[in-house]
DNA sequence: CCCGTTCGTGCCCGATTGTGCCCGAACCTG
DNA sequence: CAGGTTCGGGCACAATCGGGCACGAACGGG
């Protein structure tokens, strides 16, 4: 039995029953348990499956995000740090942008309930998050929905981005340094952080020292466009200060 | 049973009884308090629920008034029942339209997985519980979210429905009637449902039979622009001739 | 036909995760 | 304010994970 054939077999089953676990498909297709933890990170990655501590439930199925929750726990504390120090950039009320991912999740839930603002995101767990919070109006900004990161992308999105103006944005990256700007994979996704760059009077990025000097496929700015960097303090000293040679003000928190 | 299914389940017992309580998931579960309360610190990170001495209760929930939180749950099977019928409506591909509301959200939960569809959607719950469906392409409609209903309405969702054209769209109505048509109580809301029945080819009505005869503020369309009314037993069999007599054709799930 | 490359698989071992237990602190209730 | 209950951090243990290495089969170019 073929690779693929075994991983379309387990994807039946899992959706058939609901769940999968490794020692049972093992026994099932006599194979080891690393081959299928191989297939069901295959599975993983193809968004078909998630992946849970020994074995895996079907996509779908579960409708809250398990990554958004415990996943990210390994840089959790840096990134709790991060949110709370980017809550001191919030305006008394005003306008802000919400970009997609989990450090800006965590900002979006730290976000103090007598908060008053405008909020606009094409993130749907942040908007999720934000939208039975009594003080603040959200406005969700539309377009197609990645899976992976669950953003809205693509022609609507850039119009929305194009018709705002807000005061602050808070932007996030998959790599950043002085010499490549900001990076992320998707293509799609940096062209919406580029609106919505445009579209905000002050640029924030949230991100986490372990991004930096990394690089990814898509670039969507450079750090000169970026007003303030918060970071956590296993940024060096060094780079934080050639960073802010740059003009661009570092918080490491 | 992993984590995140427990997790999922708790999820599902809190939005059903309103609250949770440590030792009686701990008690039903087979585990210690102690991973209860894990699970618990998890949903309430995720924003799903929030956490109170003892328990909790699901997030949203808090300003929802008991009778009709009551009401939800009494007409529970109603509303699966036509959400199992609407079922039979789904092209086998192509596009269909999501209104908000909870009798289509129900519909989004009974999708299969091996669906293939594009979905637009409006709605920041439905759009949630079909962001990692794998088969789905979804689209999300932007726009101001209403707190109460957590739909996004107002220009941007009028101008986006006014963009494109869908095989199908599932609508829920709060009343309904042959001499008053569609109702609704919120007028932005009703101006997003009047341009997602522009948008479809073909109209499905999910109502079920307490929302006959009900008649609210805003107005977004009559019968006559339905084709297919999905409805429970309860709306009698006169009631039901009278609106197929206007052409729309009645099915009593 | 040969041989280098690639891919799938199995094995090993340190790292991670989930869970239970314990105890001081915080919290409700009366 | 007192007493019991619940909470949360620390620790421990077992199961699981994942990266590295090796082996063998299939493949393809010379």
């Amino acid at each position: 039995m073929y690779a693929p054939e075994r991983q379309q077999e387990i994807l039946r089953l899992a959706r058939d029953g609901g769940r999968v676990d490794v020692l049972s498909l093992a026994e099932e297709f006599q194979v080891t348990a690393e081959t299928i933890r191989r297939d069901l990170k295959a599975l993983d990655r193809a968004g078909l499956v998630r992946r849970v501590h020994g074995g895996a439930i079907p996509a779908g199925r579960l409708d809250f995000e398990p990554d958004l929750a415990e996943r990210e726990s390994t840089a959790a504390d840096e990134k709790d740090r991060i949110a709370k120090a980017a809550l001191a950039e919030l305006p008394a009320e005003g306008t802000v942008i919400l970009d997609a991912g989990t450090t800006v999740a965590r900002l979006a839930g730290a976000l103090p309930l007598e908060a008053s603002l405008t909020v606009v995101t094409h993130s749907l767990p942040i908007a999720a998050r934000l939208a039975d919070h009594p003080g603040i109006q959200l406005h969700l900004v539309g377009g197609r929905v990645r899976h992976r990161t669950r953003a809205a992308v693509d022609a609507w999105a850039l119009r929305a981005y194009g018709e705002i103006r807000a005061d602050v944005l808070f932007v996030a990256a998959n790599g950043f340094s002085a010499e490549h700007g900001l990076t992320t994979p998707d293509l799609a996704e940096a062209a919406v952080k580029r609106a919505a760059v445009a579209a905000a009077r002050r640029v924030v990025l949230l991100a986490d020292s372990a991004k930096h000097g990394e690089e990814h496929f898509a670039r969507f700015g450079g750090l000169g466009d970026v007003d303030l960097l918060i970071t956590d303090s296993a940024l060096s000293a060094a780079d934080a200060a050639a960073i802010e040679g740059g003009g661009t003000e570092v918080v490491r928190a």
